[in-house]
Formats: C-alpha cells, structure tokens, sequence
RNA sequence: GCGCCCGUAGCUCAGUAGGAUAGAGCACCAGAUUCCUAAUCUGGGGGUCGUGAGUUCGAAUCUCGCCGGGCGCGCCA
C-alpha cells in the first residue's frame, strides 16, 4: 500500500468552504478558456490560494492564481490577470473584480454570499464544517503516556490537553482516531517504586531502614504503603538488617563535590537502588509482584481520576508489562532481525537505525539479557501497526527528540515509509510562580493546576499557544475569575447568546428558523458582515488546525468569533420591533452560537448558557 | 563540539507549504451603559520581525553565516 502525506490528501480534498469552492470554480472556468484561447494547457496550480482578504479594500476574497501560473505563461501577472478576469464568468455572487498590486484579483462578493451561511450552520448544526466521514482512514494517537511512578505535572497537563484536542479535530476532518496512553509499567523506575513503597512499608512496620536516596520520597509512596499494611497485614514485612546484608551503602550527595565526584556518588546511589531492588524481589517473591501491583494501581488511578477530571479519554491504555509477558516484546524484534537490521555486539543486541538516519546504532537487548525501553518500545509500535494503522501520531515532550530518530529508522525499515510515524513535541512548560521539578516536591500537579483553575481555563491556557513554541503558564491569570482571563471572554459571548434566547422567551415570543432564509438579507450592517465572514471561516480554521495539527488555530478562532459578537452585540439590538430584522439577527446569532459550540467541544472547552 | 526547536510591540504570543501597508490580548491613554449580562465595546500611541548576506516579481516565512535562549546527544526511561 502506498502512504500518502496526510497533509497532501487534506489540501488536495475540495474545501468545505461554499465560497470559495464557486470562485475556484469560476477561475477554473476562467483559466480553461483563457488557455484555449492562447492555445496552451493551463490547470489550477498547486500553490493557488483563494483567500479572505485581510483588508476590506482588496474586496472580499483575493487569489494569487495570475501571479502563479504567470510564470509558466512567461507573461507579466498582471497581464495575465486581465487575461483571466475577461474570461471570468459571470456569477450573481460576485458584484466586482478588481486587479490589484502585482497581480491578485481581488473578489468583491453580494451580500448574499455571506448570508447563505447562516443557513447552513442552521441545516448542519453540530456537524457544520465537520467531516465525520473517516474517509482519510485510520490514525492512532498516542499521548501523554506518563510514567505511573508519580501524579502528572504541567508538562503532562500540555500534551493532554493538545493530544486530546488534536484527537478530537482529526476525527471531525475526516480520520478514524484511535487514542491511545502507553503506560510504562515495565521499567526500573517502576521498580524504584515498588521498592520505594516497600521501604515506607517495612519503616510503618517498626522497621529501621534509610530510605533510599534515589527512591520516591513523595506522600502518594506513603499512601500505597499504608494501605497495604490495612489490607495485608505484616506479610511483607522483613528484617532490616536482613535486608540490608550485604548491600552496598547509600552515598549522600555532596554540594560542595565537584562535577566528577557528584556523578560517581549518584552512580553509588543508583547502584544502592539496584542492589535494593534486588533484594526485594528475592525475599519478596511473589509479594513483591503484590507491592509493585499495588503500587501501579494507585497511580494510574490517580492519572485516570485527573485525565477523566481534564475531560481527556483514551480508546485503550496499553500496557508495556503486557507485551513483555505476552513474548511479544521479543517476537516482534526477530522480524527486525529477520530483515537484517539486528547484530550482536559487545554482547548487546543491536539495532542498525544509523543506516535509516539515526546518528549511531542502538541497542536493544542488553549484556544482561534485559531488553531496553527502545525495545519495548519499538515493540508496541510494530504492534500497533500491526493492529492496522497505517499512520502513528506520537506526542512527546521536546526531552524526546532525540529519540525520534532511531523510532522511526526502526518503523521504516519495517514498513519501507519513513512517514508512517508522525511525533509531535510538545515544548516545555514553565509556571509563572516558578519551574517546574519532579522530584523538588514542590512541583505543581496538574490535579492542583486543575483544582485550582478549572478544566475550561487550564485547557484553554494550554491551547492559546502553539505546540512547538515554550509556554510561560501564569496560574494566578488562569485562575482569576475576571475578564483578563481569555476563556471568559469566548464563553462570555455563548452565554450572551443564549441570555439573548432567554429574553426572548420572557416576551412570551419564539425564534422560527424556517422562517429565516427569506430575512437574512436584512442582515447589512457592518458588525453583522464581519460576523458572518467569520462563520464562514470555521470549515477552512478547522482544516488548517488539522492538517498542521495545530489546534491553536481553533482557539484563536473561537477568540474571533467572540470578538465579533461582542461588537455586534454592543453596536446593535437583536430583539427590535421588526420581526423580519429580529428573525435574521436571531438567525445569525444562533449560528454563531452554534460554531462556538462546535469549536469549543473540539478543544474541550464548556460552552456555558450563562456566566 | 554535533543535532533539533526557538528569537515578532513594554509583557505574553499569533502570523512561517513565499503574497499586498506584520496582527491580537495584557499594560498605558481617552471615551461608551435610561436599551438583549460592562466577564462587553469604541478610539489612540507603541515594531530596523535577533543580525548580516543570498534566492525572486515579492521574504517574518526559503538558503547560508553570526549573536542569544531551550532541549537532546546512555547497554536510562
């Protein structure tokens, strides 16, 4: 099967915008004649652009199609403008053509063609400038992906907020979206947990043991510990001194060691952990699956409480245990090494990603026998195309890109498509109150940022900025219940709406829509033909969101959107005495309504009917 | 040192598959409510798009150098 860029099938689908489908149309016509005429071929060309135009005076819509076909013709754009705008034909939408600057043709529309949206939006409602057709296929989105060694903090919080909502616009332009959270439930760090717990457990025993210097000192350890010993009693429980024979000791860390020193004492550290780890799972045996059980159940149930409190699903949380248990971690790597790609070296296993543009080789299998992260990694991956998705979206944390590389050398030499695996890096996040650490223990979790300002704030914050670009979180902003706070300002203008419905109830009148094609002409005022172009924009902000997986190209568009309503809201009256002109302002007004919902469900943003 | 990301108004940021005179919010200044919610609106000042070259009809956007910041360069995860 032959890959397509995803971004080359969405610009090359006709555009769910009406308008500017019958102005390509018009100069599809005007280019086709033009060419007969001159006798030479000549097609729409890729880099054509029929845009709003930014400012009013270049009309209402401008395309560039003279200054990019000019060049094939060898003919100066603004001649070939001409040329094109005498073969243009004639549409009852288009009241002018004007040629200006090097050569755009600039559209200048009827009123008629802004108004015909508010129609549509109506007859469409929840579906407008939507494509839940799936006819793209299937992609899996795979985010946030914490590790359940401790609660999630802002850095996590950004990549939910942006995997969800990306989630969300794909499965609304065309794609059947599968979402996905691997959970690393497999690795040393879960074993620095277990034992971590474990130390909490046999100290809550009577026990007196240090605890380790590079376990997890945080409460939730405690938490786990206590509720093991309610529930199991002193199973567990061993004595100190047994447990530390023979283990190396614990180094502290020195503040004033230099560079050299400081590394080989956290080399201590870590080998004390190790040695720790060791010993619990010996005298342990089966208890020591029971801890460690334990332990993970109660971090993953807190990430579930928080992600379900953040309004972040998954379709499947997959677990890295069970591709080890199941084999399938191995498995999968003999296909690599079917395909040659696989050597063994200095004892380890290694994988050749130097030959598919990674930097140097990797390793898979270790000295020991243990297999890496990559490779299970590596193995959830083979299985998830595996189970059919052609195309794998990844979000990580920009710490990550340097693992991108060796990813996809192993996806491509499996599926021959260096494309089929996407990564998206989320840049990192800082807090206005300081930065963020995850063992400083004083870090801020996205329960507290959530807690304290609010799902609709905080997704909304994460959402204002774009993906690739550093995020300075200022909490005291996003937790102000004031009109600095951006979110109010969107929802602010729903509710309006909505009150505006209300009002109209009480005067004991009703909003007939039926009755509003024929009363939308009255729609003439300049607020009311911004906001119209503005509705008209949703299908095309949509699908730039989309295809740039830039879902702050929505959330600048609901901004829009609400400016343009507070403008017309404070320029004019909706409910006036003349029932044609109330009947066209509701209408309008619905509409409006209608694509904020549409747009804030996308990035997971309430639309309130009163503040 | 090498690789990736970034540098746009006082602050926080859009705009970057090349398009016309570079935008928004906040902050600052001046105004608007007998009327559907003032969490609103109207107007104003504010810029060598880090910098120097190049590519072309046209560059914040593409290429190269330089300056500044972030991240990554493990048989860690």
């Amino acid at each position: 099967m032959r890959l397509h860029s995803a971004r080359f099938d969405l610009i090359a689908i006709p555009t769910a915008f009406p308008m500017k489908s019958h102005l390509q149309a018009l100069l599809g016509q005007a280019l086709a004649s033009a060419s007969s005429a001159l006798g030479q071929p000549l097609e729409l060309p890729a880099g054509l652009q029929i845009d709003p135009a930014r400012d009013p005076r270049h009309g209402d819509f401008a395309t560039n199609l003279a200054l990019v076909v000019a060049k094939s013709l060898r003919q100066a754009p603004r001649a070939v403008a001409e040329l094109l705008v005498r073969h243009l034909p004639d549409s009852p939408l288009v009241t002018r053509v004007e040629i200006a600057g090097p050569g755009f043709i600039n559209f200048f529309l009827a009123p008629a063609a802004f108004q015909a949206v508010v129609e549509q939006v109506l007859s469409a409602g929840a579906d407008y400038g939507q494509d839940r057709s799936g006819a793209h296929g299937r992609i899996l989105v795979e985010y946030v992906s914490a590790n359940p060694t401790g609660p999630m903090h802002v850095g996590h919080g950004r990549g939910a907020a942006y995997g969800d909502s990306l989630a969300r616009i794909l499965a609304a332009t065309g794609w059947q979206v599968h979402r996905e959270y691997y959970i690393n439930d497999a690795g040393r760090q879960v074993d620095i947990l277990t034992v971590s717990v474990w130390v909490r457990y046999l100290q809550g025993c009577g026990e007196v043991i240090a605890f380790p210097r590079r376990g997890y000192p945080a409460d939730y350890v405690g938490v786990t510990s206590a509720r093991i010993r309610a529930e199991r009693g002193q199973d567990f429980q061993r004595g100190a001194a047994d447990v530390l024979a023979g283990l190396p000791v614990d180094p502290d860390i020195d503040v004033d060691a230099d560079e050299p020193t400081r590394a080989q004492i956290k080399g201590g550290q870590e080998a004390y952990v190790d040695a720790l780890i060791d010993r619990a799972r010996s005298m342990l045996g089966e208890g020591y699956k029971v801890i460690q059980r334990a332990a993970l159940d109660d971090q993953l149930a807190a990430i579930r409480a928080t992600l379900d409190a953040f309004g972040v699903h998954f379709d499947q949380w997959y677990s890295e245990r069970s591709l080890v248990d199941s084999g399938f971690a191995r498995t999968a790597i003999e296909r690599l090494r079917e395909g040659g790609h696989v050597y063994e070296q200095d004892g380890a296993t290694w994988l050749r990603t130097s030959a598919l543009g990674d930097e140097k080789d990797r390793v898979l299998f270790k000295a020991d026998g243990a297999a890496t992260y990559f490779a299970n990694d590596l193995a959830y991956h083979i299985d998830k195309l595996d189970r059919g998705y052609p195309l794998l979206l990844d979000v990580w944390g920009a710490d990550h890109h340097g693992y991108i590389a060796r990813v996809r050398a192993a996806i491509t030499a499996l599926t021959g498509h260096k494309d089929a695996l996407r990564v998206q890096l989320m840049q990192f996040v800082t807090l206005s109150s300081g930065r963020m650490g995850k063992r400083s223990g004083n870090f801020v979790t996205l329960q507290d940022l959530i807690s304290e300002a609010g799902t609709d704030a905080t997704r909304f914050f994460y959402l204002l900025r774009s993906h690739d670009q550093h995020l300075e979180f200022d909490i005291e902003l996003a937790r102000s219940q004031s009109n600095d706070n951006p979110v109010y300002y969107v929802q602010y203008a729903h509710a309006r709406i909505c009150s505006v419905f209300r009002q109209l109830a009480e005067r004991g009148q009703q909003f007939d829509p039926a009755a509003a094609p024929s009363a939308l002409h009255r729609l003439v005022e300049p607020q009311e033909r911004h906001l119209l172009g503005v509705l008209q924009r949703y299908p095309d902000s949509l699908q730039a969101a989309a295809v740039q997986y830039a879902p702050h190209q929505l959330a600048f568009y609901v901004r829009d959107v609400a400016d343009a309503l507070h403008s017309y809201y404070n320029a004019h009256k909706f409910l006036v005495d003349d029932p044609d002109l109330q009947t066209a302002r509701l209408a309008l007004i619905a509409a409006t309504g209608q694509v904020l919902r549409n747009a804030l469900d996308l990035l997971g943003v309430s639309a309130p009917e009163s503040m």
